[in-house]
DNA sequence: GTCTATAGGTCGATAGAC
DNA sequence: GTCTATCGACCTATAGAC
């Protein structure tokens, strides 16, 4: 139990955000406190503050690292021709991506209402970057005749709930696999924007 | 700021749900003291425990009644005789009733975490039987030729999420009415699940 | 039915030793 | 870099007066 003296300043850090990361999905932001995220690091809780002016400002890094992970992940997945392609793309990355990092979703979208409002202002225009990219998709899809969606806004909106509603019930080694649930999402939001 | 001393029995027990109600989803129930709700009602916090025996009981009370109006309510809608209008009637009816009240749907899925395993699992039976309801109309359209799924449990939770997500951006009063938020979505899901 | 008072505990954050 | 100790505030729930 008792920590060895000594300096661990490179690896203390990374692993208070995970411990953080991982009782706040859990429990909840404003259930957990301090003292239990330094228990499970194996140091006091006097010592998370060399790492964090406050426990807000360890939220809100954990959102904003997983926000930007997010947008420059998509940003790196390679760009298919056509807009149909684009979304089938957007469709499989954004549910592989989630189902990866749980805890990270879980949190972006249940903890954004205990960011203080400049915090829960950037937080929030990063999320909208993101569906804004797939607006661009359906619209492109429009233009070209490929899609039609009554409305491209509410259509990501949409789309995007439904995807990230995955997470809330898939269990690896469950009765699909991930491609097979990709491949059945594929296949409702083709039809829901088919032209 | 003093109460007028006097019996107020039948008001104060809806008055006391309703602000636990309100604050919950506003700030989260961990993040909701007793005093603050007793404040809110015009009541020292002391006397809240006149109504509930604690802070749990509360928040499993008003989840279970949102949950029994929910099933209760759709129960209650007429059934169309052919399942496509019944599907149609499902989405319409779903996002009426949430957006007639946000905060318990809010509430509803942001707090399931903070039950306890007993009160968790029959909240979540419920809503399982809700989820059960969609489901068979689906089924129902599979076996009649008019609905074509590629499963219908992921269907059911995909078009719930789908629905549900209207709350998250739905104003009163913004570009789109209720009817033409129901018609873009009912567009949308009929076509993802046309046969 | 509501009040005041309080028991018994936890919290976030800081100070200062090592 | 981490520890121990602590401040001042707040918490849930209960006891007992009115």
């Amino acid at each position: 139990m008792a920590r060895k003296t000594g300096s661990h300043s490179e690896i203390t850090g990374p692993r208070i955000r995970e411990a953080a990361l991982r009782l706040f999905a859990r429990d909840g932001f404003a259930a957990v406190s301090m003292r239990q995220i330094a228990a499970e690091v194996g140091v006091q809780a006097g010592a998370l503050y060399l790492y964090t002016p406050d426990k807000q400002t360890l939220l809100f890094d954990l959102l904003k690292a997983h926000m930007d992970d997010l947008i420059a992940a998509w940003q790196a997945e390679p760009v298919p021709a056509t807009p149909t392609d684009r979304l089938e793309a957007f469709v499989r990355f954004h549910i592989r991506f989630n189902l990866d990092r749980p805890d990270a979703v879980f949190l972006s979208y249940m903890e954004l209402r205990n960011l203080e409002p400049d915090n829960f202002a950037e937080i929030e225009a990063l999320r909208r970057h993101y569906e804004n990219r797939l607006e661009g998709i359906l619209r492109d899809g429009q233009a070209a005749g490929s899609i039609a969606a009554p409305d491209t806004k509410l259509a990501a909106l949409a789309i995007i709930a439904m995807l990230t509603g995955v997470n809330t019930w898939y269990r690896e080694g469950g009765r699909l696999s991930r491609d097979r649930v990709g491949d059945i999402y594929w296949d409702m939001v083709r039809k829901a924007v088919a032209a």
